[in-house]
RNA sequence: GGCACCAUGGCGGAGUGGCUACGCAGCGGAUUGCAAAUCCGUGUACCCGAGUUCGAAUCUCGGUGGUGCCUCCA
């Protein structure tokens, strides 16, 4: 069986993947709260993930993964929306929600097999602080539940934080540090606020940030699961907390392997709401076809910083055009090529190398000169046969390397012809230009022939004059 | 202040001791009525300094520069 390796945070380095059950691999995402239109950022944590999910289905099977990615719909700033617009919390989140699934779909990411929402597991997560409670690991304090991370040795093991080196970057507000035994302690439960709350046995109230994660994790997937990812910005301290509820309540770990995503950011400065330089996902599927962007994403390693550009946009449409006519062609003499099996693709399992994984597809050197020789060169049938069947071979594994990717997933020729801009050629207006530019040819009329190519290259049509005739796609 | 990460050619990005990926862009040529596509050829790099070694982009130490987290954040 193919081995796949992960960077685990907890431990801080490239381990073997074991799950616990082959037949039930587990993996958690934390999910976005939704109240606002997921940036590209989302967008990155959410790909990395599904690449992941795509790689352990390809190992262990496509029934044997359970994947869960929560939605948030319960938090202060959802609160804040509701209150600033008038709409009841649940439409808010509702449609946030399925902008969400709708632009990661766009993205070629497949669903989770499970989306639990916060709201639908609040009787799980009073059921833990009950836990917490009974055993001595959290305290009340003025209708607040804290955790007390004294009471847990173990604490800061994700981030490398000590207690005392948290005392000392402490930013927590006055007010907080009044209610609790020390600053790090953090809230599992807190009152009620413009009516959001729910009854529990130590007050009516709502659940702090963390300890969502922990009821949903278990309840969807058990109590301790397999892998749990997410971007760099959580290890702390979302994921430490999340740690320290879990295996306190439990008395086991929450997660075997720790897997998180670098940052995106755009060249000089940090996305950020205040520079006015956040990237919607909704925003460039205006402009970029959803296999660009993802493309765009995978270019760097996951533990690496991507930096986002025009530029980078701009190089993955090319190289997607050169691999959908690869496709093109490669289909009309090997169309019975499956994108599902095997993909010879050892590298990419240690710890998901997607940038030599694009190196492979991109650097297809025997299949390219297959596939080149099959469409511009006349040759004898014998020769065309032998040659079609190392192309079958050929393809095969490039194909389905670009599916563990979630790539090349479209029709090529729906691809390259593009969607036309409203008010532009339609598609009927463009047969017939190329019909009349034919006869022109015919008759070596160039200023005319050249006069239609010109019409073409102002929509961004671009013509190909093949052996079989004129072929067109948009640039 | 504490913790962690990173530094390769115009751009992206592999490469953990020797043979200097790959893609994009560029340049020259073939082909084309002109193009596109395709083919052939081609330049450019390893942040700085010291050390280890026969030999370092790759190991060690020290700089410099950049980034993230320590507050909501993918």
């Amino acid at each position: 069986m193919t081995e796949l390796t992960l960077y685990n945070s907890l431990k801080r380095e490239k381990e073997v993947f074991k799950p616990m059950d082959p037949k039930r691999v587990t993996m958690y995402n934390c999910g976005p709260t939704v109240y606002s239109y997921a940036h590209i950022g989302n967008a990155r944590a959410a790909v990395v993930a599904d690449v992941l999910f795509r790689v352990l289905r390809h190992i262990y099977g496509k029934d044997c993964v359970k994947y869960a990615r929560n939605l948030t719909d319960v938090d202060d700033k959802i609160i804040a929306a509701a209150k600033e617009t008038g709409f009841p919390m649940y439409e808010i989140t509702e449609k946030f929600a399925k902008i969400y699934q709708d632009d990661l779909a766009a993205l070629n990411c497949l669903p989770p097999t499970s989306e639990p929402k916060a709201t639908e597991h609040i009787g799980g997560m009073i059921a833990l602080i009950e836990t917490l409670l009974a055993d001595g690991y959290a305290y009340e304090s003025d209708g607040h539940v804290f955790f007390d991370v004294s009471k847990y040795d173990e604490y800061g093991q994700l981030s490398g934080n000590t207690l005392d080196a948290l005392k000392k970057g402490d930013r927590v507000g006055e007010g907080e540090v009044a209610r609790k035994k020390q600053s790090a302690d953090f809230v599992l439960w807190k009152p009620e606020r413009d009516g959001v709350g729910w009854n529990a046995p130590f007050g009516r109230g709502r659940p702090g940030w963390h300890i969502e994660c922990s009821a949903m994790a278990k309840s969807e997937l058990g109590e301790t699961i397999d892998i749990h990812c997410g971007g760099v910005d959580l290890k702390f301290p979302h994921h430490e907390n999340e740690i320290a509820q879990s295996n306190c309540a439990h008395g086991k770990p929450m997660a075997n392997y720790w897997v998180h995503n670098e940052f995106l950011n755009m060249g000089k400065d940090k996305m950020s709401k205040s520079l006015g330089n956040v990237v919607l996902i909704r925003d460039l599927l205006k402009d970029w076809d959803g296999e660009v962007i993802r493309l765009a994403l995978l270019k760097a390693h996951y533990r690496s910083e991507l930096i986002w550009s025009e530029n980078l946009l701009k190089e993955s449409k090319k190289n997607l055009d050169d691999w959908y006519r690869v496709k093109n062609d490669c289909m009309r003499f090997a169309p019975n090529v499956k994108s599902k099996g095997n993909a010879e693709t050892i590298d990419f399992f240690d710890d998901l190398d997607t940038p030599n994984l694009i190196k492979f597809l991109s650097d297809t050197g025997a299949l390219q000169s297959l596939r080149n020789r099959l469409v511009h060169e006349g040759m004898t049938m014998q020769v065309q046969l032998e040659m079609q069947d190392a192309l079958v071979i050929g393809y095969g594994i490039w194909l389905r390397t670009a599916n563990l990717l979630g790539l090349l997933q479209k029709d090529p020729e729906d691809w390259l012809r593009g969607k036309g801009k409203e008010g532009g050629l339609s598609d009927d207006a463009i047969d017939n230009l190329i019909k009349e530019r034919a006869e022109v040819r015919a008759a070596k009329n160039w200023s005319r022939a050249d006069e239609i190519r010109g019409i073409f290259a102002a929509e961004n049509i671009i013509l190909e004059d093949g052996k079989d005739g004129t072929t067109w796609r948009r640039g």
